[in-house]
RNA sequence: GCCCGGGUGGUGAAAUUGGUAGACACAAGGGACUUAAAAUCCCUCGGAGGCAACUCCGUGCCGGUUCGAGUCCGGCUCCGGGCACCA
């Protein structure tokens, strides 16, 4: 009798042997190539949901899969264990963040272990560790002495009844997620890092990077948004000595310009307001808004007139300032020249508040152009622009920015949407930010020999503020210059300066520095998994972060992941699975009713990894049974005692058939694993070549050692996706040295060999018959053969062939007029 | 609003470089085994006609290119992701 499939047993029997051995930690020693693969590190969030379940059984597959293929594979895991969630706890149960995300760790690295994951657990790490975050301090302290940092005003989502920051997230419709008051846009000082100085190198290597994504490229382009135009200065009316300088791609357009718009938090806004009580209030509904792009993108466009004017640098006439709630003061110079007869939104602006609409460019071609239904945004012919007239762009673009500079009023420049990145938080659960403020000396970096500055984690939450701001054992410092005394700043970084360098940090988690010469050996990552929600963000910093670290001397390489595999959302309701949607995704029940490996087999059969899908409990039936039946034909085939060598020639055509039907799996699954990362198709290419041993009579030694042949086959493909059962199942074949690791088995060509082949015959494109025809006929015979198929015939009787089309092994197309 | 994806049977999907649409599964229906059930095994399974051979229709919608389009092009529509403080 067979042993019944006790996943429970084999799988703990499995993770027990890996862990003897330690075949998951990572060696610079080992033989191979290098292969650094990684799956994004999760937020501790309280327990796996089937979203992690499925990029971390990815990252597993493709990093057994490696091991298969020879390479001495690095595959670490961690926590991105600082951020908003565990303050939310903490307010809500008074549990401690750090309390609550250890707890929430240690749950989830038992899930993690229970699913058989082959990581190397030895390099785990959690970034609200202080041997972490303080080489994140460190690096901020190297950035602020190369000026790579600045503090400068930015705007942020102010709850005035919670007296509290709120994340976009946490902004509900205009109001404050917990107090439901009004939100308010109000500037704070806060630390920048000037990514913008990286701007171009981050877009210029997108060319060059293969192994991404086209859309995730194509997304990061349009983010950094670069744009060939012109700074042009504007002379305020008021103070001759002043200029209001706005960037535009259409200086080609300048003679058409009405008016200016500044935005709200503009020097020149707060300027108008002095004195006009509507801009004040213009200014006051303006703070209304959130600090989201998408809010922006959708509001009523609205303004307001101020008394303020500008000179036109060419004509001298004087223009308009208005206030405008649709200018960002974050981007560009937060002010901008409107040109209604060819801009659409400056037209909408202009049409509403009755402002003249010049036109100063005429179509070239046959476009429309009718300025009194819309503006006209195409290049053409200037008009109404005195010595410019006639001129078409690339000549009007040069001839006006030539006479701007002529008057010092104006540049050529090259200008990015991307902004410089803010990494204050006004939170407490996140890394301090290393600096010290002194009334009399001003900022101060805190010396690197007092680093790290560590973050107390003994605090109790009053309300919603952070503790912080109550520790005095935190707050009160001397100040490192004049030795007076001094407060601690209080603000956190951003959690994307942690999530921006873990993956360099693995590589020597123990260095008594940022990095040591370990990750010049496993950096870049190879391969790189995660969610394509992270395509800018996260992946844009990091690219950035790598950059920084490498112009220190602590890496090697420009680009931190050379090839990105995106994975599509699982779906929960439709919706991406978030904390706030509860555990359905929990994998927990299914991994005791059903066992890890079913569970893995079952999510990489559900969808190609960048496909998002709605979870479903549908597909674990099917693959639990699929895994059954391998276990039970494994162990029958074992049943019937020892295996001689194969003999190719002594095969029957069933077992030529089954042999071939071997090899053509290995072919697919390497190819599958390796260049198309699809892998529901292997799990459906194991199952074709389970099907075909079933049906498959071994009559002698040879055919047996087919058999033989399949399932070691079978079972080492399987093993990325299955590790468990496959352990188990390669013992069973009689196979003694370690599946982890084995090499895997190059194809027998011969084996693949076909006498003859089925081609399909078409006539004028529709299906008409199939005829099988030896491999090697040639063109002639091969259409003389679909020509005699009877009902080839009945199509292409009494009718002209007008062509004939031969695709070699696969169809024979006739058409017939 | 802007940027990036996606839409194929009752369901998840496959079709890799423009070449047989629906592989492999799930669910369902029928049958075998069983006192019965579970498990297992076998058969059917896009729609319509024929009830066989075969024919017509069919990959979100409209149009185009091609001997041939799920695949390429143009226009739409619906769904998802991102939009700088969720991670």
């Amino acid at each position: 009798m067979n042993p019944v499939y006790d996943p429970q047993i084999v799988e703990k029997k499995a993770q027990e042997a890996w862990d003897h051995s330690a075949c998951f930690v990572g060696d610079e020693n080992r033989p191979g190539e290098k292969y650094y693969c990684l799956a994004m590190f999760p937020y501790p969030s309280g327990r796996l949901h089937m979203g992690h379940v499925r990029c971390y059984t990815l990252g597993d597959v493709i990093a057994r899969y490696r091991r298969l293929k020879g390479y001495n594979v690095l595959h670490p895991m961690g926590w991105d264990a600082f951020g908003l969630p565990a303050e939310n706890a903490a307010i809500k149960h008074n549990i401690p963040p750090a309390k609550w995300t250890r707890d929430n760790i240690d749950y989830m690295r038992s899930q993690m272990q229970r699913l058989g994951f082959g990581m190397d657990w030895s390099r785990e790490f959690a970034t609200c560790d202080s041997d972490y975050y303080h080489w994140e301090q460190w690096l901020f302290l190297r950035l602020y002495e190369k000026g790579m940092v600045y503090r400068k005003n930015a705007v942020v989502n102010w709850d005035p009844e919670d007296q509290t920051v709120l994340a976009n997230e946490q902004v509900v419709d205009g109001r404050g997620w917990r107090s439901g008051a009004v939100v308010e846009r109000r500037e704070m000082a806060q630390w920048f890092l000037k990514i913008t100085d990286y701007a171009k190198e981050l877009l210029d290597e997108l060319d060059d990077m293969p192994g991404w994504p086209e859309s995730v490229k194509n997304m990061q382009r349009n983010w950094i948004g670069r744009s060939e135009g012109a700074e042009i200065d504007f002379v305020t009316e008021h103070d001759p000595a002043q200029t209001l300088t706005v960037f535009t791609t259409r200086p080609d357009t300048l003679l058409g310009a009405t008016y200016v718009a500044v935005a709200a938090e503009h020097p020149l806004a707060k300027l108008a307001a002095e004195t006009d009580a509507e801009i004040a209030a213009f200014i006051e509904q303006c703070k209304q808004n959130t600090t989201a792009e998408a809010d922006m993108a959708t509001m009523e466009k609205a303004g307001v007139a101020t008394q303020l004017k500008v000179r036109h640098p060419l004509t001298g006439d004087l223009l308009p300032v208005w206030v405008a709630n649709f200018v960002l003061m974050e981007y560009g110079s937060g002010a901008v020249m409107s040109v209604p007869g060819h801009d659409q939104r400056d037209w909408e602006f202009a049409q509403k508040y009755g402002i003249d609409i010049v036109q100063v460019i005429e179509p070239t071609g046959d476009e429309a152009c009718d300025l009194a239904a819309s503006a006209f945004t195409e290049k053409g012919r200037l008009v109404n622009s005195g010595e410019f007239d006639g001129k078409t762009f690339d000549d009007a673009f040069a001839a006006i920015v030539t006479a701007l500079e002529g008057r010092g009023a104006g540049r050529s420049v090259t200008n990015y949407r991307l902004r410089d990145w803010g990494v204050s938080r006004q939170r407490y659960w996140g890394c301090p930010i290393p600096v010290i403020h002194c009334d009399a000396c001003g900022v101060q970096p805190v010396p690197e020999a007092d680093l790290p500055v560590e973050l107390p984690t003994e605090v109790t939450f009053e309300g919603v503020s952070s503790p912080l701001h109550k520790m005095d054992e935190f707050l009160q410092v001397t100040c490192p210059t004049c030795s007076g005394p001094a407060r601690r700043e209080t603000d956190t970084f951003d959690t994307f300066m942690e999530s921006s360098w873990y993956f360099a940090r693995f590589a020597s988690p123990d260095a008594k520095a940022m990095v040591d010469e370990r990750a010049k050996f496993w950096a870049p990552v190879d391969h790189y998994v995660g969610g394509i929600e992270h395509a800018i963000l996260h992946l844009l910093y990091a690219r950035f972060y790598f950059k920084l670290m490498r112009d220190e001397g602590l890496v090697d390489a420009d680009e931190p992941f050379k090839k990105l595999m995106m994975l599509g959302m699982v779906l929960q309701d439709g919706k991406k699975m978030s904390k706030s949607a509860g555990d359905a995704g929990d994998p927990q029940k299914l991994l005791d009713r059903y066992g890890a490996d079913t569970v893995r087999t079952a999510m990489m059969f559900a969808a190609p990894p960048e496909q998002s899908f709605e979870w479903s409990e549908a597909g674990l039936d099917g693959a639990a049974r699929f895994l059954k039946r391998l276990w039970n034909m494994v162990h029958e085939h074992a049943e019937t005692g020892p295996v001689p060598v194969l003999d190719a020639a002594q095969l029957s055509p069933q077992g030529k058939a089954l042999r071939r039907k071997t090899h053509e799996t290995l072919q697919k699954a390497d190819d599958d694993y390796g260049r198309r990362q699809q892998f529901n198709t292997v799990v459906s290419a194991v199952m074709e070549l389970l099907n075909t041993v079933g049906k498959t009579q071994a009559t002698n030694d040879a055919d047996r050692a087919a058999v033989q042949e399949a399932w070691v086959s079978g079972v080492l493909i399987i093993s990325p996706i299955a590790p468990h059962i496959a352990h188990e199942l390669w013992t069973v074949l009689g196979m003694t040295e370690p599946l982890v690791g084995y090499p895997w088995p190059a194809v027998d060509d011969s084996a693949l060999k076909q006498d003859s082949l089925t081609l399909v015959v078409q006539v004028n494109g529709k299906v008409r018959g199939q005829i099988d025809v030896a491999a090697d006929l040639d063109e002639t015979g091969v259409l003389a053969s679909a020509k005699a198929d009877a009902n080839v015939q009945r199509h292409i009787e009494g009718k002209t062939i007008r062509k004939e089309i031969v695709v070699p092994n696969k169809l024979v197309n006739i058409v017939v007029g």
